[in-house]
DNA sequence: CGTTTATTTGACGCGGTTCAATCAGTGTGG
DNA sequence: CCACACTGATTGAACCGCGTCAAATAAACG
């Protein structure tokens, strides 16, 4: 794990933050600059490779994390085997359930991923002291909630067709949040056949098929297996549901 | 609407606030006599009948409200008239989309539901003075995002019958949490066939076949169409996935 | 290269939807 | 009090979308 710290005794932002989108979009955003010097102090950034684990389900909290880069599936498993991803946290998003003994849900990197992490004890302390932080986590969280029963829309209500092309736009939206008119969409991404199946609630199989099915009829181009051209944004959304 | 407000100038609690459950499991457990009543001064309680429509989807929140008795199912819908449960919410559930502009979800009375409503202004003052509160309501938005990552299993890896027997047993808990052991369970179903099948993401047929299917196997009893008793609850959670 | 793993494609069957008819419960008016 | 309509639930039969099983293909890796 990255002990890249440097010292950090005067005022100024702290190196690891410097460029940390957590401070611009994130939970970071809401504290000043000593706030940010004092929970620096017990952060450290982690690199993770694709398919690490990052947090078991029901296993004590230990420590809290920022995503900084890459992407994290959340996922909840039946005795026998089936997985449902039940989130995808893109930076800055939160990771870790705050207050709680357990996490419900496992924790996994879909791709490289950094992460900026802060021991429970540290992050509790501060939210205590700092009520703008904890305003901030509720936002994020509600809008976690609000992701969460869009996708039990999805999840309970589409076809197959319909679900493939929700994800596809689910992932273009926060890959590529802000794009120039016109310009093409391109993107990889960030889960296996298998993992968008068990974020669909589908098969592999069905997955691929939906995939070519997009494909045949020029919504979208597939170059290499994990990389997406969206050909018609518009053609796309209609298929969405 | 219920202008049963007795004068409050004196200490001691509110009447509206003697027999409500916010007061001990909802989100006024925090709140100290003096917080109480000063809340309390802002809101009144309201009756509906079932179907009703309490707040409409992509409506401007003009207030918000806890559930003091019955239970309000929240619906999202797609433009072709499909519809998903996306949360059900019981008594001292709190209903509202804190701090959001407009509702992303509709929340409609599943029962007889009598509210307790806070506009919107003297709640967001009361929650900015008392952290506390927002404390609270953190811990309980966090709550229904462990409860929707649930459902969103349910939705996405179970079978018809699977997911029947997770219904029942999530309206179970809610409806008699603290039961004698071995005692029977009994309870009557707050939602239509056609509003369990919007929750289950099925349709109305499937529920209905999946119904006698428990019945005949000995694991429920329906008297009356709503009226269900749990003859097993073993098997019944052995169906649940 | 050969081996392994991920993805695609094909054939087939089943679970759940669709369409349609029946049944039960609830009013309503004669 | 009974016929009638009306709404919600159940039951039946046919269909089809998606899962299952199996094989082929393609990419990744030593």
């Amino acid at each position: 794990m990255g002990h890249d710290r440097q010292d950090i005794h005067t005022s100024g932002i702290p190196v690891l933050c410097r460029s940390c989108e957590a401070r611009h979009r994130g939970m970071c955003g809401v504290l000043d600059e000593n706030e940010l010097v004092t929970l620096a102090r017990h952060t450290h950034k982690a690199h993770h490779a694709p398919g690490a684990e990052l947090i078991g389900e029901s296993v004590p909290t230990a420590a809290y994390a920022n995503v900084m880069k890459g992407v994290v599936k959340l996922t909840k498993g039946l005795e026998d085997g089936r997985r449902q991803v039940v989130g995808l946290q893109f930076a800055p998003d939160f990771l870790g359930r705050l207050f709680g003994a357990h996490s419900a849900v496992a924790a996994e990197a879909a791709s490289e991923v950094e992460l900026c992490v802060v021991p429970r004890p540290a992050l509790e302390r501060m939210i205590a002291e700092t009520p703008a932080l904890e305003h901030r986590l509720m936002q994020q969280t509600l809008r976690e909630l609000d992701e969460a029963r869009d996708w039990m829309v999805t999840l309970g209500r589409k076809s197959a067709a319909e679900k493939l092309a929700s994800f596809l736009l689910l992932v273009a939206l926060h890959t590529d949040p802000e794009r120039e008119e016109g310009a093409p969409i391109r993107f990889d991404l960030p889960l296996s056949r298998g993992d968008i199946a068990d974020f669909l609630g589908l098969t592999i199989e069905t997955v691929s098929r939906q995939f070519t099915a997009l494909k045949t009829s020029g919504v979208i181009e597939l170059t290499g297996l994990r990389t997406v051209e969206i050909l018609s944004l518009d053609r796309l959304r209609a298929r969405a549901g």
